[in-house]
DNA sequence: CATAGTGTATTAATACATTGATACAGTTTC
DNA sequence: GAAACTGTATCAATGTATTAATACACTATG
């Protein structure tokens, strides 16, 4: 149950920064569900060796960006799948990421053909880690 | 000539990295080939009313991801299109970045069926832009 | 070989990000 | 209503990133 995230504060990138995108993972691969109670910032901040200001930062990140919910003095919770910005936005936001990685395919010198290989590969991936990732209930 | 870049102070991203995406971009479109020589760093930091530091940074940072050739006193060049990485190491990073792209599909709440379509498009519009987008010569 | 053009190195000012200590405030449970 | 649990707010310490001023070093050109 703790045993999901790992924080190396030699990493570079900030501690908090690297919970938030562990706790992403785990939600989008199934491994953490709409209702699932997330340990309480206390609890992580202890296990992971950790302020329980920089986990309360994570998950507040979170909240905002739609993936967590917290209730004070309850706890914190994985949300439901239900979109906080419009269609229109999310569409917009992905298209920027998407261009920003064909950039960063040429800058890399990696053909359109490597990249349509890798991409089909990746997508396969995460598609059977997504059916087959969920926790059995 | 100078028209290609603009830097907002305002952004929130640092003016170094505006310039060095910008720049990216200008290459993977064609509008810079390798061998044309880029403005110096004086020249471009005066267009832009910045600091010569920050355009050499852009330009430094360009040079060891192996995109632009600086000669000390002669001037920076868009580099020759030969991969400084190994072919693994390309394919890995262009891996990890997919990866992460597709984490933040999902927490987009975008359904795979979106996220293929948004994809096949973008790149469609890249190649075309790439096509066509070269300098005449 | 002087001059005017290149990029570079060093240093400092400043702001911001990150993290932690600590005290506060809301819920649940007994 | 007290105790034990939740998340939150505030403040300070610290480090790091960003940008600029300025002086340096190399190269081409007349």
């Amino acid at each position: 149950m703790k045993s999901w995230f790992y924080l190396d504060s030699h990493n570079g990138t900030p501690m908090y920064l690297q919970l938030k995108e562990q706790v992403k993972t785990a939600i989008a691969g199934g491994a953490l569900c709409p209702g699932d109670k997330m340990p309480s910032v206390r609890e992580l901040a202890s296990t992971l060796a950790v302020n329980p200001n920089t986990v309360a930062r994570a998950y507040n990140d979170l909240e905002r960006e739609g993936l967590l919910l917290t209730e004070r003095g309850r706890g914190t919770f994985v949300a439901n799948r239900n979109p906080l910005l419009q269609e229109k936005e999310r569409l917009m936001k992905l298209k920027t990421s998407i261009d920003k990685l064909l950039v960063e395919a040429y800058s890399l010198k990696v053909s359109s053909e490597q990249l349509a290989l890798i991409w089909k590969e990746r997508l396969q991936a995460w598609k059977e880690r997504f059916e087959k990732g969920g926790k059995q209930r």
